[in-house]
DNA sequence: CATACTGGTATACTCTGTTATACTGGTTAC
DNA sequence: GTAACCAGTATAACAGAGTATACCAGTATG
């Protein structure tokens, strides 16, 4: 190993402490959990009381039965929400968020707040250079 | 149209108050913005101090040269960062972060924040039912 | 001379998330 | 009897995100 790859790995060893490392593994299994284009704004729409499936459906503009009807068989087979049938006539499905959903509340927060920042800020200079 | 659906209509709107149509774009333009599998971690990386292209490569493990490349290009243009070249010998690119960029910190801290809690959690109980 | 570093590009491929469209079976409304 | 609601499933196809591998030009190391 010549001296300056070993001043390499040393300065990397410094510079890049073991929390680092941990922190990118708990961002990408974050981001492995509620990947993809629908997961949030599903568990968005349940928890602010859209309960059946179309309801869910109608809220969020641009999804298909398909794509809902697979996130949340998911979601539900990863406890991230409850599925529950009542006998009426028709039989009533409806969804409901764990505890454990809920805890994606803060990220959602920010989510919505940066979203919201955004879009001011492109409406003030849309072609900044 | 039937009273019924005239009835679930107005329920509706009474339920789905205009701010919720608003969080739901705000949602999605953000999930737009930071998605896909590598975004995240890159600016993170960038913001943790790693600058040059090799750099960041190897804080992140598990991403290509190609990725790396297309998503720093792409956020380029998005000016979420800058790209410096100093012509030395061999040349020396460093990627830095705009302000803009850092606005996304807060995101990223509740991310790191819930992968943590999550990790903890599924060691603690792999395979609740 | 071979190897490894720098900052990438080129080519080809896979994979899967996503879309589009149609359909099921039962109920209620017109 | 036809149309619309409910809660989905079936089938096929697409687009692009992501992977794998090799390569370029130049410099330095052994």
């Amino acid at each position: 190993m010549t001296d300056k790859k070993r001043g390499k790995e040393i300065a990397e060893v410094l510079s890049n402490p073991r929390s680092q490392k941990d922190e990118l593994q708990a961002l990408q299994d974050t981001i492995y959990v509620i990947g993809g284009k629908w997961r949030l704004p599903i568990i968005n729409s349940i928890c602010n009381g859209n309960n059946r499936f179309r309801e869910i459906e109608r809220s969020i503009p641009g999804i298909t039965t398909r794509m809902l009807s697979r996130e949340l068989k998911e979601m539900e087979a990863n406890q991230l929400i409850k599925r529950t049938v009542t006998p009426t006539v028709p039989v009533t499905v409806e969804y409901t968020a764990t505890g454990y959903c809920r805890t994606f509340g803060d990220i959602i927060l920010e989510m919505i707040k940066w979203g919201k920042a955004h879009r001011k800020k492109i409406i003030r200079s849309p072609e900044k250079d």
